[in-house]
RNA sequence: GGCUCCAUCGUCUAGUGGCCUAGGACAUCAGAUUCUCAUUCUGAUAACCCCGGUUCAAAUCCGGGUGGAGUCACCA
């Protein structure tokens, strides 16, 4: 049986691009009835976010379910890691390091890969895995469909259990997490692929069986630079109170990175699940184009029932006749948060823009014949008065709306009732 | 810089040597419908990174460039 997981660490917001990793899992052990896990990788206390687990469960749980859940933290405490890399110590395969922590980001990239103290023999410290000298290491990856190798003399020797003795660095963690959670395969970002011969090496220490493995594209900027975290622009709970529908919001994401033969654009999570094929995989980076998004939740808004829209709608916009708004707003909306701005007349008498499209001539007529117009009787009058209809109702438009684009204005009036639409024609009747 | 991966319309992609004068979708533009906008429908514009090689035949295979991405932390 296929089992996949998707291994969040909760140092932050769900990010497009995992929501994406746990689609491609999920639809990957679903397709043939597998089993779908979680693993919180939160072997980083220092930059745990308090709170992120919950709200990650919260975001995802708002798109598909899952078989279980493992947390690293508590694996740590129970000395699992510790264990293991005890085990690598006890067998020559990893040795104890006492250099100081560095940190890649201030200091640039280092040029040593063979510690020093791998010859020293310490009995406390960090634990680093002891990479052998002229061997090639190599894994066939499902999604590039081809191996990859590397010559061990390019792999350094890495930490995999922290100074603490408990916490185990991610590659030592996803080996024995792995292994314990029975994953047959497994799918996570490209940024890992470079740590896959150290992989390699630990499950052959350990005498685990080495899973098929995967790295999806990484999902790149609208520019095509990289999609940077700071913009805001990544992260799964902004889409969604921004007024993305999950449904959209999965549709776009499974399509950017993966293909089915026959081009088919709209999937369902189940119909995804059906329809996924490793094979449709793309190699090459995705960029994010916001557009196609905007098409997909325009689409699944028209998809919703009315009913299902005043749910949906009432947090961004709530009116006591919105469930007769809705169906003049419904083909008009690209996310929910517009809403308000296509409705806001309904709330307010708006301001009247000057404008010269409005006659006076056309709301005179309308105040006299109210009845008749609503119902639609008036048109051969219009006509015959010289006017063009187009102009005749974007007086009322804009007199009842302020402004030159908005749903049908005779049902807009009906729902504001005879009297406002009169006063609104009125008001705007007297200001010209 | 070392190592690794990638390269088809502006964007997402189909294409696994002849069916490709390269197909679909989003976006754009034009037209139709319509009381505006929107929806819907129709049509148009638009791409195989470059140079070599293999082959009767290359977007598709190979080599080299170029370009992009990832990684080089007791972060994941």
């Amino acid at each position: 049986m296929i089992r996949t997981r998707f291994a969040p660490s909760p140092t932050g917001y769900l990010h497009i691009g995992g929501l994406r990793t746990a689609a491609y899992a999920y639809a990957l052990a679903k397709h043939s009835s597998g089993e779908f896990l979680l693993r919180i990788e939160d072997t980083d206390q220092k930059r745990e976010i308090k709170g992120a687990t919950q709200k990650i469960f919260d975001v995802l749980e708002k798109f598909m379910n899952w078989d279980g859940v493992v947390i690293q933290s508590d694996r740590a405490k129970a000395g699992v890691y510790r264990d293991a890399a005890l085990k690598l110590v006890n067998s020559g395969h990893a040795f104890y390091c006492q250099c100081q922590p560095r940190n890649a980001k201030e200091q640039g990239f280092s040029t040593t890969l063979r510690d020093p103290c791998r010859d020293q023999h310490n009995t406390t410290g960090a634990v680093k895995l002891r990479i052998p000298d002229n061997e090639t290491l190599t894994y066939n990856d499902f999604v590039l469909k081809h191996e990859v190798s590397w010559n061990s003399n390019d792999v350094p020797d890495t930490i995999l259990l922290k100074s603490d003795r408990l916490f185990a660095t991610y590659h030592l963690a996803v080996a024995v997490d792995d292994n314990f959670q029975k994953i047959t395969h497994v799918l996570r970002g490209p940024e890992w692929i470079s740590s896959v011969p150290v992989h390699l090496l630990v499950h052959r220490y350990l005498g685990y069986k080495w899973p098929e493995v995967g790295h999806p594209t990484s999902i790149l900027d609208p520019a095509g630079g990289k999609l940077s975290k700071r913009k805001g622009n990544s992260s799964v709970e902004q889409f969604l109170a921004d007024g993305y529908l999950p449904e959209a919001l999965l549709n776009f994401v499974i399509l950017l990175g993966w293909a089915p033969k026959d081009n088919r654009e709209l999937f369902t999570l189940d119909e995804f699940v059906k329809a996924f094929d490793i094979n449709g995989f793309q190699k090459s980076n995705p960029a994010l184009n916001l557009q196609k998004l905007d098409w997909f939740n325009a689409h699944y808004i028209r998809q919703k029932s009315d009913s299902e829209l005043v749910q949906l709608i009432t947090p961004y916009f709530n009116h006591p006749k919105l469930d007769e708004i809705i169906p003049l707003i419904k083909d008009r909306i690209t996310k929910l948060s517009d809403v308000p701005s296509l409705t806001s007349f309904f709330t307010s008498n708006p301001p009247i823009p000057p404008d010269p499209s409005l006659s006076p001539d056309h709301l005179r007529f309308a105040i006299n014949n109210y009845d008749r117009l609503i119902k639609g009787e008036l048109i051969d009058n219009i006509k015959s008065k010289g006017w063009k209809v187009g102009d005749f109702f974007m007086s009322l438009r804009i007199a009842i709306c302020g402004s030159r684009s908005t749903p049908p204005i005779t049902e807009t009036m009906l729902i504001l009732g005879k009297d406002e639409s009169i006063n609104r024609i009125k008001t705007a009747f007297h200001e010209y």
